[in-house]
This record gives C-alpha cells, sequence and structure tokens, in this order.
DNA sequence: TATGAATGAGTCTTCATTCAT
DNA sequence: AATGAATGAAGACTCATTCAT
C-alpha cells in the first residue's frame, strides 16, 4: 500500500507533504484542514498523499515527530547555551523568558499541538517520548555543568512541569488579580532551590 | 429558534440530553460523536435536540457549566475536608492521592476536556473562570485554616499547577524510569515550603 | 380525523388560520413558510391546525377559495363599476391602469399564487374554476350594459388575456425597449374591436 | 468550491447532469425532486453535484439556459420556417398549432419552468432575457419579409402573449363552454390586423 | 509515479405531522 | 377543544479516500 519513496524528488516532496500539512493543521486545526486542502496547500494532488502515508493522521504524527520537538522543548537548546550552575537564577529566568516567547510565536499551533495530544493516543505517546528525551538530555547537560543531585530526573520533570505552567498562565490564561512578575520570582526560587 | 423547556418534563428532557450528551462525547470524544448518537443514547428524537441546542457543541458547554466543576476542580472540597495547618504534609498527600484518583476514574473525559479547552475558546474561558474561582475559594480556605501568606493566590496558582501536573504525570505518563513515589515528595516538599 | 367546527369561536379560529396562514404564505412564499410559522402567526397551537385542515396545503386552497377572486379577477366590479358602452376606450383605460395597480399593491402574492397555480393541480382548478365565473359574470354584465356580439365568451376570454398580458408586462418584464404607452393604446384598439 | 470541468469525460458529465437533472426536475417537479434523486438519475454521485454546482437551483438555472428556449420559444423557428406575407393568415394558424403541440409535448415541463418563473428571480430574469431576444429576432425575420409597421416591437410582444395565452388556454383549461376553434379565429384575425 | 475527478457513507439540520396532557 | 413538545424521516452537503488514466 504505502510507498516509501527512493527517488530524491519522491523523497522531497514526501518532506513537502509533512511540512506543508503540519504547518496547515497547526494554523487552522487538525479537523478544519482536509486532505484536498493540504494537497492544495502543499502543491501537489491529493492522488500522492495516500501512497506516502495510510491517512490525514499519518501526516500530522510525522509532523509532530519532526518538528514538534523544536516546537515544545527547546528548552535543552536555551539551557544548554544559557546554564551557568553559579547563576542559576538567571539562568532560568532567560529560560522562562524564552519559552514564553516561543509560545506566543506560535500561539496556535501550541494549542492544537496540545489538544491532538489529549485527543490522540498516537500524538500522546509521541509527546512522552519527546518528554523523556528532553529530560535525559537536560540532566545530561546539567550533570556536565556540575549540577551532581539526587533524584536529577525526577527533579527536572517537576521543573519542566514548573516552566510549562508558568508560560501556560502568562501566555493563556493572563488575567489582571495575577501577579505575573511576583509568580515568576516564586517559580525561580523553586527552581533554585531544586537544584540545589 | 432555540426554545427554553417550560414544563418540568421538558426541562428534565433537556438535562438529560446535557448529561448523557456530555457523558458520551466525554467517553468516546467530542468528534467521534454525532448528534444523532446524543439523540439515541438520551433515548430522544433528533429533532428535539435542535430545540433546546444550537449545535454540539452547545450541548458540551452546558455539560461543562454543569459538570466539569466537579470533574476538574475537586481540590477545594478536598482542602475543606482534609486540610490541618499542623500537618500539611498529611494534608497534600491525601489530596494528590484523591486528585489521582479521580482523574482516573474519568480518565477519557478529562482527555476530551482537556483537548477541547485547547481547541475552543469558549470552553476555555470556562476553564479559566473555574480555575480562578477555584484559586480564591482555595485561598479563603486556607486563610480560614490560619495560612496567612503575602501572594497567597500566586503561590495557589502554582500549587494548583504542580497538582496537575504530577496528576497528569502519573495518570498519563507513567512510565518505568520515573520514581513517582519520589516526585511525589518533592512536590510535597516544594508545597509546604510554599505554605509556611 | 379532521373536524368541522361549530362552536362560533372555532369557527373564528379556523377562519382566523386560513386569513393568517394564506397572507403569510403569499408574502413569504408557500415553501418557506412552515405550519409552525402559520401557527405563530395566526395565535394559535401548532396542533390545532391539523384539527382542521389535512395539511398545509389545505390552508392555502382555503385561503385561495376565499380570497384569490378578489385578487386575481378583480376586473369584474371594476367594469360592473365602470363600463360605458359608449365610452368603452375610457373605461378599459381605467381597467388597465387598475388591474396594474392591483397587481402591485400584491407584488409578491400575485407571484406566489401563479406560481402554485402550475405546481399544483388543485390550485390550478380552483384558478381555471374562478376565471370561468368571471368571464361569466363579465359576460352577463356586458349583455346587460347593451353589449350584444357573437362569441361574447369568447372574446372575453381572449380580453382577459391580453389585460392579464398586458398587466405582467408593465409589473414584471419593465424594460426600456418597450414603449409601454403605446403597447397599451394597440390593446385598448383590440379590445374596442373586439367589442364592437 | 465550484470546479470547471476541463477533462472532456468529465465536461460530458456535468452535462449529463444538468440534463438528466433538468429533466427529472421538469417531470417530477423542482420541489419533489432532491440532489440524491439527480445523482440516481443522472448515474453518478451526489458528491460530483456538489463540485460543479452550488446547489440544485444551479442545475436548474443552467438547465434552463440551455434547454428552455427551444422548449418555451420555438415561434422564432417556425416563423422563420413558414411565415409568408401574402399568406398572413395561415401562417399564424400553423404556428398556433405548433405551439399548441410544443406544449403538449412537454407539458410538466412548461409547468414547472413557468411556476419557478414566478418563484425565482433569477429564472425570471433568464425567461426575460429570451423573451427580449426573441422578440427581436421575430422582428428581424418579418422585417425581412416585407412587414414594415410603426411599434413593430410593441405588436410583437402583444402577439406572443396572445399565442401564449390561446396556448394555455388550449393546453390547461380547456373546458366544454368555450369553443376553441371559434378563439383561434379570433386570435389569428387578431393578429393579422396588427400585422397588415 | 502522479494526477485530480469521483465516490458515497456520514453529518447536520429542518419541518410536516402526531400525541400526551 | 386546545396546547405545544416531541417525533423521525428526509434533505442538503462534506470530505477522507479510491481509482481510472
Amino acid at each position: 500500500m504505502i510507498r516509501q519513496p527512493i527517488k530524491k524528488s519522491s523523497i522531497a516532496k514526501k518532506n513537502l507533504i509533512i511540512e506543508k500539512g503540519f504547518e496547515l493543521m497547526c494554523e487552522k486545526g487538525y479537523y478544519n484542514v482536509s486532505s484536498v486542502d493540504i494537497a492544495k496547500y502543499a502543491g501537489v494532488s491529493t492522488g500522492i498523499i495516500y501512497q506516502y502515508f495510510n491517512d490525514k493522521k499519518d501526516i500530522f504524527l510525522e509532523g509532530i515527530k519532526k518538528y514538534s520537538r523544536s516546537i515544545l522543548f527547546p528548552t535543552i537548546d536555551l539551557l544548554k547555551n544559557n546554564f551557568d550552575k553559579d547563576n542559576i537564577r538567571e539562568s532560568i529566568d532567560k529560560v522562562l523568558d524564552t519559552v514564553v516567547l516561543n509560545h506566543n510565536m506560535s500561539f496556535e499551533a501550541h494549542k492544537q499541538l496540545m489538544a491532538m495530544c489529549h485527543l490522540d493516543d498516537q500524538v500522546a505517546e509521541i509527546f512522552k517520548t519527546n518528554e523523556i528525551k528532553t529530560c535525559e538530555e537536560i540532566s545530561y547537560v546539567l550533570k556536565k555543568r556540575g549540577v551532581t543531585l539526587e533524584k536529577l530526573e525526577v527533579k527536572i520533570h517537576i521543573i519542566m512541569g514548573l516552566v510549562d505552567n508558568y508560560c501556560h498562565e502568562v501566555v493563556y490564561h493572563k488575567h489582571k488579580s495575577i501577579d505575573y512578575e511576583a509568580m515568576k520570582r516564586e517559580i525561580i526560587d523553586i527552581i533554585v532551590n531544586l537544584l540545589v
């Protein structure tokens, strides 16, 4: 049924479908985009889609595999570039700002990805794997930078959750009654406490 | 267009549609359930649905308004019944267990609600309102029980996030490499630190 | 099944349904008006409609029987009041003006009635009967006013058709390229020729 | 949304839908035919209909554009082939017979077309345009055959109306009390009078 | 390989009519 | 005699997927 493209141009075409399809689904929403839309947007025929993919969801899954990591867990790169054991507070501060910035840049995509994550087990599985991998990498980076703690991975998981929550709070829930600067300080405190 | 039921039996019928419809959508998934499915499941005709609701989403929204609070934010009742200032650690422990239990009881419902929360602004709005209200109520309870802290609401928000994350971690992500008991202890530590 | 109202108030109610229902159907179009609409517009319950009428069309038919004559064939009354054998030209002129005026006053109703006349055999039958009756009456009036001609009824039929055509031309087709005053003169000439 | 067929077979398919759909609607009545009916009758899928047409009415309109001229206004061809200035009476006689014959051949179609003409402005517009065009063509033919009259177009309009009325009288209203042969003679007289 | 026309099951929605009260 | 809530069959329309070319 499903063919693996061999020719260079075919491989490019398959990748184009993933790229453009994922882009469109992230922007408009999985359920608001039809296969015909995707084909048109990618500039290919509808038929070819079903030679490289089982169904519409397949495209989305491939898209996630390929792009979601950079959308959802850019933390690792941030840390690699910014983490300074002797200046944890500022490192974390920078990470928080960057994560918020990143979320705002792909606002709709994030919403769609989170939604699909809850609606589809395969999507959820990919996210889970991603998260674990990210956690391991962060762990590796931290260790390299001199952080030696018990239960490090558990702590990193908690920290990742905290960062995420803070981010969602700021990006989606933004409401007057909350003092977000204070929240940020509290969260940094918690993280610092966990890492020392 | 949309009629408000006046007769007792009609009100009951409308409520039945909300109850059964919401149940079905939570169980099978919003996008996997049609209005005909809902009508059949509720034992009413398809026509009547369109006399009381604009569309499927309307039913879902009403369902959320009616039930989601008890599904998503039972924390408040837990606290009311369990919080003991001189024994915070155990109080929190109990809350965590109960939240996990509660999530497991309506596993699919939670997933659907979270998904819709990301896909639909109206749903998101209801959640946001609920969360603020819950936060305020928890704040009120804690104050009554003798917790007097600066930035209490900010802290409660963070705690609610931590609880939620822990819960999701346990319920959805459950994987071998993580020591969930350790995670629980860490989280309790953080919460206790925040509250003293 | 169908009940004949006996009580004075019931008879009034049935008539109200015919009156208001017919009015609404003429205005909005038979296919754009539902029984519920009619009931609401007449201020009665939907149920009662089906005690006095077999179906929606019944109301329309009764409406036609009751009102269409005055809408469609007011010619007879015009003639009764205006026909002057020694001044035919002016009589006809007045009739034409009045018929056009009458059409314009119930523009939508006319269109609906003509349409239904073509769509439904029962409606067509009523129209046919009406036309014959009108023709006979006109014939009677003309004779009384001293018009004695062979094949009078045939001529009257032709005249009625001419009047109708002129009217439709003016009311519906109105376009620049045609000189309607000239047309009127020609038609009057023809009619006068027929009647002398 | 709406696609224009390019491939030969697709064009044929679109035309088939118009042809069969129009045929069915004319036969059974516009309001008694569903898109599924049309698809079945034309031997195509329901989906394809919505790729070539906005809705049912679209098919009807295309049908009218394609076929109505030959159904409704064949007079012009009749005249072209039969009109003889020195033998007007017989020419007209032949036209009348042919028009009646033609109406009887597509009895239901005529009724539907007339009905839709009153119910739908787009249909009405097409008819109006057709009529004007026909009138001009007849005018052209008559002039060529030596008929030179003032207000010729007005007269042709009146004649077309007379022919139509006679035809409807014969085809739809047929009733004992009228002497149709006499009516025919009268109408021919009127027409001849107009043309000399 | 690639095309894009075609499919048809499935969805939402309406409304003439019935029926419990 | 009257109500108006309820019914459910039928219609319009969509879209993931297939298939002839």
